[in-house]
DNA sequence: CTGACAGGCTAACGATGTTAGCCACTGCAG
DNA sequence: CTGCAGTGGCTAACATCGTTAGCCTGTCAG
């Protein structure tokens, strides 16, 4: 049914060391602060030096985003296959919010991870078709479940952004959505829950 | 019923000139080609001339922002209150449609406008709740309406960044999330074109 | 012992946004 | 007509960015 998580490529000791370290400067000082001198410094040695690891800044933002992929499809196969769901809580809803929470975790992550263009020739091969196939499993149809990720994601970046008006109560945003989406599930060509086998390819996270 | 359009305070005349540069410059050679360099260089300057007549490039990233906002305000309004709408074509989707055909005309423009937070502090006042209006008066509830403008930022943005898988058909995608709202304003507390009067403050584009 | 290599270092290059300070031209007051 | 202030250019320079070149030291195999 839900397939496994490919292998990732593993780093040398002291590369994956330093995108330990970027990890934690990204989340910790934001975007701007994640510099190849800032980097060094946090690691005790100069920019220069992490070219002795890592070919360049591309590799290290890279390396972060083959992380956040996989983080959140973990957090996502999680959700879709709970075993003990609250009763009541359909696939969809479940999907949706493991995605808000995830992405509201790990801000700076989600936001290199998702805007701009995909570094797919050097990805996990593989990897962003698996995160993205609890949304598949979630709305039975791969139409709703692009559908469903593109609302998701809009939701989350403009929350993140502080794009909405300020007494907005998201939690119910979330909700309409979720609504929305379990009302064309039901109406549409499947059912909640997965029926069986994937079809088509799918998007990632 | 909808409102006017806040008048955008202008800027002296080369002021003016320099922005219009700068689209050009963004539109046409991307995001990173906007530099205080290559834009004087489009104008005939050099760079630091710029700063005889703005105050920086912050500065001209909002008025582009500002130029974006209020274009997309107008596509927006003109799709709710089309009088000759093609017959059957609701409000919710035609909102939808020209939001999507306004920002891939100028994808840029767009990211630029909507990626980031807004320097809401320096923009015309009124003028994001004035763009923001056609979605609460397409989808004629508050929560609806924010729900909608999430879909339909992600799609756009994801669209932009190619994240979709290569074969996606996304005029079904949009068609299913239109679909969805409508379902679901169908079901809810009000019918697809707009009561009458805004009630709560509305998001932005 | 020697030599290769791993992993640090400094110096430097070409970008970036921005500031300081200089100079030419224009137009108006006296 | 003269003088002078404002407008709008300019160059030089600074700090910061990613990145490269080249050096040096320690470790360990042959």
């Amino acid at each position: 049914m839900t397939s496994a998580r490919p292998e990732p490529r593993q780093l040398p000791r002291r590369a994956a060391e330093i995108i330990a370290a970027a990890r934690v400067l990204l989340e910790s000082e934001g975007r701007d602060a994640l510099t190849m001198r800032r980097l060094g410094a946090a690691l005790g040695i100069r920019a220069p030096s992490i070219y002795k690891h890592l070919p360049g800044k591309h590799a290290v933002e890279v390396a972060l985003i083959e992380a956040g992929l996989a983080e959140m499809g973990e957090a996502l196969h999680r959700a879709v296959t709970d075993p003990q769901a609250p009763a009541g809580t359909g696939a969809v809803a479940r999907v949706l919010a493991a995605y808000r929470t995830e992405a509201l975790a790990r801000p700076s992550l989600y936001r290199l991870a998702t805007s701009g263009q995909l570094p797919r020739a050097e990805l996990t091969p593989g990897l962003e078709d698996w995160a993205g196939e609890p949304w598949l499993l979630a709305a039975g149809d791969p139409v709703l479940a692009q559908a469903m990720w593109s609302f998701a994601h809009g939701m989350v970046i403009l929350e993140l952004d502080q794009r909405y008006p300020d007494g907005s109560d998201l939690d119910r945003t979330w909700r309409a959505g979720a609504e929305a989406f379990n009302l064309a599930a039901g109406a549409g060509p499947a059912r909640d829950i997965a029926a069986k086998g994937p079809s088509g390819r799918e998007e990632d996270m």
